[in-house]
DNA sequence: ACAAAAGTGTTGACAATACACCCATGT
DNA sequence: ACATGGGTGTATTGTCAACACTTTTGT
């Protein structure tokens, strides 16, 4: 499959080998933001953890590919991915000279399970604060992956992409207390995006917790874009 | 020189046919936000206009391409360059599959004057605003340019790189009103970039200017350096 | 004198921060 | 009763935007 410039075999499912995707992908559990890393099985890098990834097909874009890999990884489409650049040092891949394209994806734990097969053996989230030393330049992709990340949760409502549908303030504030590494103020942040009136209050609350049970909100996509029809920006 | 696979030829300038580069460079004249465009010469895209790129080699990681053919269109080194994003669309390039990686750069005018040879038999300056149709995605990639230049302009010093050395503070806001494509006022433009304290007065005022003579500034890197170790952040 | 741009000062509206405090619920 | 988080209120401080005004210099 990896195979270099042997013609279309079979259908088009023939790669390109000198380019690869790989993808940082975020989820949040229990507070803790967390990155989903593959074991590789083959060759020198057997044991090492590294990010999932794959080849381009010849007849798929770039985008396309990333979107295909994640779905082939988790069996989820629509998955919020982006991104986030090329990285090309000529030694970076062991074996020959591959340029990776860096994505990053966010997805809600819910969702979430993953699938057999891939050219990965196993899967695991590690936590953002714990993760070990990665196969090629990988640490460097996840890095660049979560500033990035850090940088978009400011400017757009994405965050949401990490919570279940229905969640309570509390929730969306420690997980923005976890991606910028900060401490926030209740209250303030509470009067703050409710001020977006971007949230839609349900009229349920939480179930099952030993304390007063909070109200739950879901972020309401049609709200968004009628907003920023009007010119408004998610700004925080 | 396009050549795949045929191992090293006399020097190590092969290069790999797979991925090129282009790169969106930024000049700012008389209050005007251009971009520095080539006519191509040779093939199907002949007397059409786009973005300055070329190949990278396959022993030079993708950054130090970028900085290379840069240097050979400009004669300068040191060029403000980053990264936009790879570009990969199936057919975006007509006669096989090429993922481009795309940059921007930005220039001081006064710097600058075009080298001959290059993969292109002219180069010009366009306003930002009188774009023509340009090859292949690059005006996808352009558009794409002005947006980051846009973003990263409100959060990092980096407009001064398309300043003279000396400037007054009206160009200065003239520069972030072209750029954002907004208007500002002129002083609480002064009162926040003053306060700053990024910027050194100079003893030295406009020469020749049929008006009162502004001051003239400089920015300072190495007090922007001493800011940022103190925890100082550009907001815009 | 006038034009044109440099440069200063004042104001009111609004947003960010800190912090005090009450409410509801399970153990 | 008390621990835990849910939720409200307020006072202070700082920032932003609008705009009126004075100063300097060339023609």
């Amino acid at each position: 499959m990896v195979n270099k410039e042997s013609g279309e075999r079979m259908e088009d499912t023939s790669v390109m080998d000198a380019f690869s995707i790989d993808c940082v992908i975020f989820g949040f559990d229990n507070g803790i933001l967390e990155v989903l890393l593959v074991q590789h099985g083959e060759g020198i890098s057997k044991g090492k953890w590294g990010l999932p990834g794959g080849w381009i097909r010849k007849k798929e874009s770039v985008d396309n590919a990333a979107h295909r890999l994640l779905g082939e990884l988790t069996g989820l489409d629509n998955i919020y991915l982006e991104q986030l650049k090329a990285f090309g040092e000529p030694d970076r891949f062991p074996l020959r000279r591959v340029i990776t394209i860096g994505y990053y994806a966010l997805l809600k734990r819910e969702d979430f399970n993953v699938k057999a097969g891939f050219t990965a053996s196993d899967a695991k989230w590690y936590k953002i604060n714990d993760i070990p030393d990665l196969i090629y330049d990988h640490n460097e992709i996840l890095a660049f992956g979560l500033k990035k990340l850090q940088a978009r949760v400011l400017k757009t409502p994405i965050g949401f992409n990490l919570l279940p549908e229905k969640f309570t303030l509390l929730q969306l504030m420690q997980l923005y207390e976890e991606i910028l590494g900060i401490e926030m103020d209740k209250s303030n942040f509470r009067r703050k995006i409710l001020h977006m009136k971007l949230l839609l209050a349900l009229d349920e609350k939480q179930q099952d917790v030993s304390h007063r049970a909070a109200k739950l909100y879901k972020f309401d996509s049609d709200i968004y874009e009628k907003l920023t029809q009007k010119g408004f920006n998610f700004e925080f």
